[in-house]
DNA sequence: TTAACCGTACTAACCTATATAGTACGGTTA
DNA sequence: TAACCGTACTATATAGGTTAGTACGGTTAA
């Protein structure tokens, strides 16, 4: 499924949050679509499946997946314009990312060229969607 | 100077990183400006002038500030097309938020409209330089 | 030159967080 | 029934963060 860095100073459960939840917001995992078992990722990546579990109640707890006992682990669909205070911390964080590139020397065309190469219908960029 | 919050999981010496990050970014630190003393700032965040160094030490690393034995801890300018590590990581991130801010349903224009008002040079928003 | 700063380095101790191992329970499904 | 699923719990070992204290060499102004 993906990789893990143990000689990384993050703590293992970290880079499973953030690995699956770009996974999910990426839509290489889509709505509903069942995430691999505690005990079989847990086997995949040779890890404890007590961290595997910490993992998914994070992303649970971020809203990203859902569980249900006897079944299993499933993508959260995400439903538009809930979440604003994730949409807050985002701003915020762009905002940053935003200035650092400023300080770092990138002009603001580049920086709007660069943003819209991300962007769907647009000609220069696509998403495999 | 500003606030730490300890009752947050992330380490003290990482936060004060962060915070004074984007104190040089924001321009509110110019640059050859001398930073508060390792022991001046402990004794005003009342913690550890250990855990002040480290974080110095983090930021000299980072290349974000530089530090001389006898005279102080300064804000090191930023050299235009140096950091193309950096700036390579802060793509990746961008392209990260901008991917979740599509997931949360936010549309590609008010993405784009958000991005121009943290620029310089545009109506609608400015920055204090 | 002395005194007061500056960054830096080091040890020791404490505490929390992380990760592992093992066991167990109830719900689901073929 | 058997084999899965998530979940919970204890215990243990280790790593990282923080504090405390001490010390050293460079810088600067009195």
């Amino acid at each position: 499924m993906f990789e893990l860095d143990l000689r990384s100073r993050a703590p293992v459960y970290e880079q499973l949050v953030e690995k699956i939840k770009e996974l999910i917001i990426y839509n290489v995992l889509k709505p509903d679509q069942q995430l691999p078992a505690v005990r079989v990722l847990a086997g995949e990546l040779t890890i404890n499946p007590n961290t595997i579990q910490k993992a998914y109640r994070e992303l649970e707890h971020r809203g990203y997946i859902y569980s249900v006992p006897g079944k299993g682990s499933f993508v959260k669909p995400a439903v538009p314009g809930n979440n604003t205070a994730r949409l807050r911390a985002l701003e915020d964080e762009l905002a940053k990312i935003v200035s650092e590139m400023l300080y770092l020397g990138v002009t603001p065309q580049e920086i709007i060229t660069r943003i819209k190469m991300q962007l769907p219908e647009d000609e220069g960029g696509k998403r495999d969607d």
